[in-house]
DNA sequence: ATCTAGTTTAACCAATTGGTTAACAAATGT
DNA sequence: ACATTTGTTAACCAATTGGTTAAACTAGAT
């Protein structure tokens, strides 16, 4: 009983809409190019959603959500630190490999207007790592890991699983290889990210 | 004997164009906006600059071959992986915090146009990590580092320096942070990255 | 059949944008 | 002193853009 993707008017247009925003960005995305995407007129992305500026909110909301309750799900399950660094990558990556101009689209757009994710930490399913945070301290009291600031943990496993998609263009340059090498790299990191953190923290 | 900043036209307009192309982007920058950050009328950008794309490639190489070099150097140093790689992070993030939309920028333009990378292996100085793989693996060889593709460990390095920039709106929300404390956690950065990456290798 | 509500379209509009132009001012050379 | 190049400006322009409108089409209700 997955949400099954009605193929209504508004889910259509987000679809088209999601495509060039998050091929172009917000500013270099031309209403008419959704329009044409989604086979309609011009007139009826206004008709469905008031403006560019609401549109791109949908379709923004509509990408956050499909990153963020993963990451929020992973950090707050009942498995342990090493086991929520592993399922986080491998299954970030997965789900990265399939959808490859999220990320950059997201942190793009949060850069243009920080205010945004202000917005973002007032919605129910906002990631919280404070048990992460808990369970990375006591680990650390146990002697079971190095000693490491749980916040600076957690900011390098995401570094680690997305920033090789975001920086693909130029990370292609310097390792100097071509675009399906670079993805079986990517594929390699379902499990060399995980095993490379815990390395890192592991006593 | 730095090369020093001359006030000409060509300089005043560059740095106003740089402020504005870095924080919107080239699609969201205005002609007008950059004349009036440079206290010019907006004929004068075209008078130097033939059009905005030129202008804007003036920009984006200025950037680049600020960043890129310094990258070239440190991996081509005469001095140990372990060495490269605290250097590298104590020098990156210390120049990243006094230039905090570089990094965005070049990624992000890099995306939007990722051919533009081409043109940039041409260029003398690209960086080159034939000699940062060839060390790693002898360190592998002689048992002193756990096993690794070097490509994988140069993508862990670059990532774990340059991501908490770029992602920074977005991480602020996760760990939630003020911009001050986040600040604090980037200068412990030019230490702790590389204390992890080598904690993550060494055996 | 016809009324009504929602849907779709082509034509239109005002504002903005990158870029040009022609006249004017300031150096520079002779 | 004069001419010529270089720098600077305000006014202008064509093209594009997000958005509107009014008329037409559809489908269900009565």
């Amino acid at each position: 009983m997955t949400t099954e993707e009605q193929i209504t008017p508004e889910n259509n247009i987000l679809k088209a809409a999601k495509e060039i925003f998050q091929k172009k960005g917000m500013a270099a995305a031309r209403m008419q190019e959704i329009a044409d995407e989604a086979g309609i007129n011009k007139a009826m992305l206004h008709y469905y959603y008031r403006s560019k500026e609401l549109l791109f909110e949908a379709v923004f909301k509509s990408a956050f959500h499909m990153l963020a309750p993963q990451l929020n799900e992973i950090m707050n399950a009942d498995t342990s630190v090493f086991e929520k660094i592993r399922n986080f990558s491998s299954n970030y990556i997965s789900f990265v490999l399939k959808h490859p101009y999220l990320p950059n689209f997201i942190i793009q757009e949060l850069n243009r207007n920080p205010e945004f994710v202000k917005n973002l930490i007032a919605e129910k399913n906002f990631p919280n790592i404070s048990k992460f945070r808990q369970q990375v301290n006591n680990k650390i009291e146990a002697g079971e890991i190095r000693p490491i600031n749980p916040d600076q943990l957690f900011i390098n496993i995401i570094s680690l699983n997305i920033f090789p998609f975001i920086g693909a263009p130029l990370l292609k340059g310097f390792v100097n290889v071509n675009d399906e090498t670079y993805k079986q790299l990517m594929e390699d990191r379902k499990t060399e990210v995980a095993d490379f953190i815990i390395n890192a923290i592991k006593i």
